[in-house]
DNA sequence: GCTTTAAAAAGTAAACT
DNA sequence: AGTTTACTTTGCAAAGC
């Protein structure tokens, strides 16, 4: 039947119209965030098998689009904070975390927490630390680990406070302000986790 | 041995009523002092007494939801305390009517520190994400509770109907960490 | 989905001293 | 620097948008 036919057009082009203002939306994220091309295109694909399982409805394309890279840039370890996504797509972070765990579950994507590790290059560079307290930054976290003083805490607070101690430690000290700025955590933050770390592991300091 | 050293705290009930007969909500909010009521805002009367310490939400259809209270007995002490107040303003309300317990929340200690981490690595049915919340989510479909584990050891068990689904739902919880190690 | 109620867990945030 | 208050998560009912 003809209007069949041009219902399924209507609709087709619709679904193309939609796809195509997700992925542009996506890149102008990914832009944002300076995301290599890799997490744009697992992004993408989490996107497409997204829209395959028709698990749009009900959401938000922008909201979708958010979580799509949130959970594409863990699965790639270039972490990026809900925060950090929520401020550039203009989605809530509440409806981002939502979102994420809803793909998560639906898609049997399975990611590891972020790490505090993964945390440590980026911000390092951007506070102009050497390897050497990078090095120094990723032992702490290991250690601390270990000792189970990660469970629960929030991966970007225990890596702000692990390069806050090796800052001092290797004399490239940075304020607890710059580490909190470029963590996008606060200074009361990073003063709890480096008092628990300090107090708990043996680094052989005392602030 | 029997440890029987689960001593679950419950720390809220939430209970619902139904009176089976429609109440006049500006009538109570008139007669009745600790009390709001915005109906553009929600559709419920909210009365908060001080006995059990609770909040009770009361609705034009009859039906009545109430919070707030520790124990089985302070909850339905609540409600009747609730009703006994609505009829000093709308006589008429039946002397029988049915309450149900909705939801139990419990806490306790498994007095162990949780790797959460591994427990969600390999714990089935979890959910755990630190940046948003520290706490791990654990779904039982035996009990149908959820849970909410820390890395204290703290827990918390919610989703029960009765006292004894929570302190199962705990117990359960405590056996399957300790059938994979996680202790 | 949201609105309102209550309460615990532990972490983090914003606002103050 | 440290404190207080408030919000994050889980579960649930109620009537209505």
């Amino acid at each position: 039947r003809l209007r069949k036919w041009q219902r399924k057009i209507r609709i087709s082009g619709a679904t193309e119209r939609n796809l195509a203002f997700a992925l542009s939306e996506l890149d102008r994220i990914a832009s944002r965030l300076n995301l290599p091309r890799t997490v744009r295109e697992t992004a993408s694909v989490i996107y497409r098998d997204a829209v395959k399982k028709k698990l749009i409805r009900g959401r938000s394309i922008e909201e979708v689009v958010a979580a799509a890279l949130y959970a594409a840039c863990r699965k790639c370890n270039v972490p990026r904070t809900l925060d950090e996504i929520a401020e550039v797509s203009g989605v809530k972070k509440k409806g981002v975390g939502r979102t994420y765990r809803f793909l998560a579950r639906k898609l049997n994507i399975r990611l590891p927490p972020t790490s505090p590790i993964d945390y440590v290059p980026r911000f390092a560079s951007e506070l102009g630390l050497s390897g050497k307290v990078q090095s120094k930054a990723i032992e702490i976290i290991k250690k601390a680990m270990k000792k189970g003083l990660t469970s629960g805490r929030g991966p970007t607070g225990v890596a702000a406070a692990a390069l806050y101690i090796a800052s001092v430690l290797l004399r490239e000290r940075r304020t607890q302000r710059e580490i909190a700025e470029v963590a996008g955590i606060t200074e009361v933050t990073i003063r709890n986790r480096y008092r628990e770390l300090t107090s708990k592991l043996n680094l052989g300091v005392t602030f | 041995m029997g440890e029987n050293d689960l001593e679950i705290e419950i720390e809220n009930i939430v209970a619902s009523a139904t009176l089976g007969r429609p109440i006049d909500l500006s009538k109570i909010s008139k007669a009745l002092k600790s009390v709001n009521f915005n109906r553009k805002q929600f559709p419920g009367l909210v009365y908060k007494l001080d006995k059990p310490k609770t909040a009770a939400l009361i609705f034009g259809s009859g039906k009545l939801v109430c919070t707030g209270a520790k124990s089985v007995e302070d909850s339905i002490k609540a409600i009747k305390t609730t009703v006994n107040k609505i009829r000093e303003v709308d006589p008429d309300i039946p002397e029988d009517y049915e309450i149900k317990i909705q939801n139990i929340v419990a806490s306790a200690n498994l007095s162990k520190p949780l790797n959460l981490d591994e427990i969600a690595m390999t714990l089935e049915n979890t959910e755990y994400e630190p940046e948003q919340f520290p706490g791990l989510v654990y779904r039982l479909d035996k009990p149908k509770v959820v849970l909410l584990l820390f890395g204290s050891g703290k827990v918390v068990c919610t989703g029960a109907r009765d006292p004894k689904d929570a302190k199962l739902g705990v117990k359960k919880t405590k056996e399957r960490l300790k059938e994979l190690n996680l202790i």
